[in-house]
RNA sequence: GCGCCUGUAGCUCAGUUGGAUAGAGCGUUGGCCUCCGAAGCCAAAGGCCAGAGGUUCGAAUCCUCUCAGGCGCACCA
C-alpha cells in the first residue's frame, strides 16, 4: 500500500493541477503547527509567485476542488501561503485498518530492487574489536536489515584488514621473535602453532610502535608485505594461520552483537585479481607510471582542492588499499552484477572514496553500479578529541557489552525485576537491554555528524533510549497476556478516536510507511529511531489515557487492543530494523 | 597553504532540504503507583540558533566575511 503522504499529496496535487498550477506545489508534509492542522502544503506561495496572483485567490482555487474529498475534514488557507488540512477521523480509521491487516504494515516495497553489496565492519587481524567497530557495524547491520526489508537482494560482506602492512608487521614480528631467517610453509606452521588471539594482539601493539620508532622495522615490515603479496614461500602459509586464530575471535564478537555477514571475504580475497588487473589497466592507458609508481590520475578540471591520484602500485611492489578496493569493484560489479556498492566507513576516508569511486567509473570497472560512501562520524571522547580510555588504549568491544550488561542486570536487581527467571535467563535479558541501549544510542545519532562517546548514555535506561522502546512493547505483551490474548487472536475492528490521544497515536501508525521509506532513501537509521520513539511515546500517553483492560464497552476495548496490537507489531518491525531484540518480559 | 565538516537550552543532540510560535532526551522544579508494569505518565522553568553583513514575502537553513573547534590532503589502512 501507498504511504499515508503519497495518497494526501496526491489529491492536493491533482486540486492544483485541475486549477491550473504545477501538481509538484501540492506536496504535503506532516504540519508544523498541530494546533492548525494535522498535515499542511505550503505550495500556494510558489504558485503566487510564478503565476503573479494573489496567495488567498490560488488557495480558494485549490481548495474548493479539495472540499469534495472524502479525505479531507477541514481545508483551510492560513496567511501568508498555507494550507492547513486535517483528515477525516474514518479515514483514518480505516487506512489505520489497512495497514493492520498489511503484512508491511503500511511500508511499500521499492519499486526496482537489485543486488546490494554493503561494505561494512572492517575489523582487522590480530586487532580486538574496539568501540571505533560500533559505528560502522551497527549502522551496517541495520541497513543491511532496512535494504532487505525495502526488497533488494543484500550481500554484506565484512572486508577483513587481513592484507598490506599491518600484515607485514606482524608476519616480520613473528619472525623476529622465532627467530627465522628463511620462511617456508614448514616453519611458518612451527611458527604460527598454538598462537592465541591475545599473542596476536600483544604482538601487533608491540611492531606498532616498533615500527613507528625505527626506519628499520618498518623496511622489514614492508619488506613482508611484499612477500606476502607476492606469494613468496612460507608468506601466505603463516598468514593463513593468522588469520584463522583472528576470524575465530571476531566471529564471536559479532556473535554477541547480532550482527551477522553473508560474506567473510577480506582484502587478500581480491590479491588474486589485482596483477591482472593492473597489467589491463596499464595497457588501456587508464595508469600511468609516476615517481616509481603505478598510478590512475582521478583529477578533474572543476576540483576546488588538489587531487593525488589513486596508487596502484608502489614503487616498492606493493599494493595499497586503494588497489583492493578497485579490485572489489570489480568483482562486485562484474561477478556479482551488484547495482549498487555501498560503503559504511568513517567519513574522514572521504577523499580515499572519491579516488576509488572515480577510477573505477573512469577505468569501466565500476559497471552500471551506483557507488555510494556512507559516512558516518568519528567517535570522539569528552574532550573532542577521538575517544580513549582514561589508560590512553580504547576501550574494547566486548568490554563496553560487559558493561552495559551488567548496568542492566543491576537495574533489574534494583527493581527487583524478573526475580523469577533463572540466573541464565536474566542474564540473556540483561544482554538484550544492554545491547538495546548501546544500539540505540549510537544509531539515534545522525550517521554523518561526530559524536562524544558517552558511557553514561549507552548505561542509561530511561527516557530515549534503546530500553524504552522495548520497554513499550513490553507492556503490550503484557496486556495480551492478561487478556489471555494470543497475538493472532486480537482481531477487534478499530472504531473512530474519541480522544486526540487515540487519534495521534493512530495518525502516528499511519505514517510508518513514509518514516522507513526516508529512512531507506537517506540510508538513515536514525530515522527510524526518531519514529520509533515518536510511537513509544506516543503509545504511552495513550496507555495512561485509555485504561483498556478496565474498560466496559467491548466495542472500544476491541479497537484499544488492536490499536495496541498494530503498535507492538509496528515497534516490532522497526526495532528488528535497528537489530534490537524485543524480550517479553523486561 | 588548499579543501571539507561543525558551532542551536546547563549537558548531549534533532530541526522534514527556504516556511508559521526553533523541538527532544538528560539535568533542574513540582505533581501522579488501593487503577492493564513508575525502565512509565503529566506539568513548569530554561534560546540574541557563535558574530556581522547580504539575498526575499519569509533564513537556524542559501551567499560573503570574521571568530572558535575538528578533520583530510600520492607510495599506512
Amino acid at each position: 500500500m501507498s504511504p499515508l503522504r503519497d495518497l494526501l499529496t496526491k489529491q492536493v496535487s491533482s486540486a492544483f493541477a485541475t486549477a491550473g498550477y504545477d501538481p509538484a506545489l501540492g506536496e504535503v508534509v506532516p504540519s508544523q503547527r498541530p494546533d492548525l492542522g494535522q498535515f499542511q502544503c505550503s505550495g500556494v506561495l510558489a504558485a503566487a509567485k510564478k503565476h503573479r496572483r494573489a496567495p488567498q485567490a490560488i488557495a480558494d482555487d485549490v481548495i474548493a476542488r479539495l472540499k469534495t474529498s472524502d479525505v479531507f475534514g477541514s481545508v483551510s488557507f492560513a496567511a501568508p501561503g498555507f494550507i492547513n488540512l486535517t483528515v477525516t477521523d474514518e479515514f483514518l480509521t480505516s487506512f489505520v485498518e489497512q495497514v493492520g491487516r498489511d503484512e508491511r504494515l503500511g511500508c511499500p516495497l521499492i519499486p526496482e530492487p537489485g543486488t546490494v553489496v554493503l561494505d561494512f565492519g572492517g575489523p582487522n587481524i590480530a586487532k580486538a574489536m574496539h568501540v571505533g567497530h560500533l559505528r560502522s557495524s551497527i549502522i551496517g547491520d541495520s541497513l543491511q536489515r532496512l535494504f532487505r526489508f525495502a526488497g533488494h537482494k543484500v550481500l554484506s560482506d565484512i572486508h577483513l584488514g587481513d592484507w598490506g602492512t599491518p600484515m607485514g608487521m606482524l608476519i616480520a614480528e613473528l619472525q623476529h621473535r622465532r627467530g627465522i631467517t628463511t620462511l617456508d610453509d614448514a616453519t611458518a606452521a612451527r611458527a604460527a602453532a598454538a598462537l592465541s588471539v591475545h599473542d596476536l594482539e600483544e604482538m601487533y601493539l608491540a611492531a606498532a610502535t616498533q615500527t613507528r620508532a625505527s626506519d628499520e622495522s618498518l623496511r622489514e615490515a614492508l619488506q613482508a608485505t611484499v612477500g606476502l603479496q607476492q606469494n613468496q614461500p612460507g608468506y601466505r602459509e603463516l598468514w593463513r594461520q593468522l588469520v584463522a586464530v583472528s576470524v575465530a575471535a571476531l566471529r564471536e564478537d559479532f556473535d554477541t552483537l547480532g550482527v551477522s555477514f553473508d560474506l567473510w571475504l577480506g582484502e587478500s580475497h581480491f590479491s588474486d585479481r589485482i596483477p591482472g588487473l593492473v597489467e589491463r589497466l596499464l595497457a588501456q592507458g587508464h595508469a600511468v607510471m609516476s615517481e616509481g609508481a603505478v598510478v590512475i590520475p582521478v583529477a578533474e578540471p572543476q576540483d576546488q582542492q588538489e587531487m593525488p591520484p589513486l596508487i596502484l602500485v608502489k614503487s616498492d611492489g606493493g599494493y595499497t588499499y586503494a588497489t583492493t578496493d578497485l579490485a572489489a569493484v570489480d568483482e562486485r560489479a562484474g561477478d556479482l552484477r551488484a547495482d549498487a556498492i555501498l560503503y559504511v566507513v568513517d567519513k574522514r576516508q572521504g577523499l580515499h572514496f572519491t579516488q576509488v569511486f572515480r577510477a573505477a567509473r573512469k577505468t569501466g570497472l565500476a559497471r552500471n553500479a551506483r557507488l555510494e560512501h556512507l559516512a558516518f562520524g568519528t567517535m570522539n571522547g569528552p574532550d573532542g578529541k577521538p575517544f580513549k580510555t582514561r589508560a590512553g588504549g580504547v576501550m574494547k568491544l566486548k568490554d563496553l557489552i560487559d558493561m552495559v550488561t551488567e548496568a542492566a542486570l543491576q537495574r533489574m536487581q534494583d527493581s527487583d525485576i524478573a526475580t523469577t527467571f533463572s540466573e541464565t535467563e536474566r542474564r540473556r535479558l540483561a544482554r538484550q537491554v544492554g545491547l538495546a541501549a548501546l544500539k540505540f544510542g549510537d544509531l539515534s545519532n545522525v550517521r554523518t555528524s561526530d559524536y562524544v562517546f558517552d558511557l553514561d548514555r549507552f548505561l542509561r535506561f530511561e527516557g530515549r533510549t534503546g530500553p524504552y522502546l522495548q520497554y513499550a512493547a513490553v507492556r503490550i505483551k503484557s496486556i495480551f497476556r492478561k487478556a489471555e490474548l494470543s497475538d493472532d487472536e486480537v482481531g477487534g475492528s478499530l472504531i473512530a478516536p474519541q480522544t486526540a490521544g487515540e487519534r495521534d497515536l493512530m495518525l502516528a501508525l499511519a505514517s510508518l510507511g513514509d518514516a522507513v521509506r526516508q529512512a531507506y532513501e537517506r540510508r538513515a537509521p536514525n530515522v527510524l529511531c526518531d519514529f520509533a520513539h515518536t510511537l513509544a511515546q506516543l503509545y504511552s500517553h495513550f496507555y495512561h489515557e485509555c485504561h483498556i483492560l478496565s474498560e466496559g464497552d467491548p466495542g472500544r476495548r476491541a479497537s484499544w487492543l488492536r490499536l495496541s496490537q498494530i503498535t507492538l507489531r509496528q515497534l516490532g518491525l522497526l526495532l528488528g530494523l535497528l537489530g534490537i531484540e524485543v524480550p517479553d518480559r523486561m
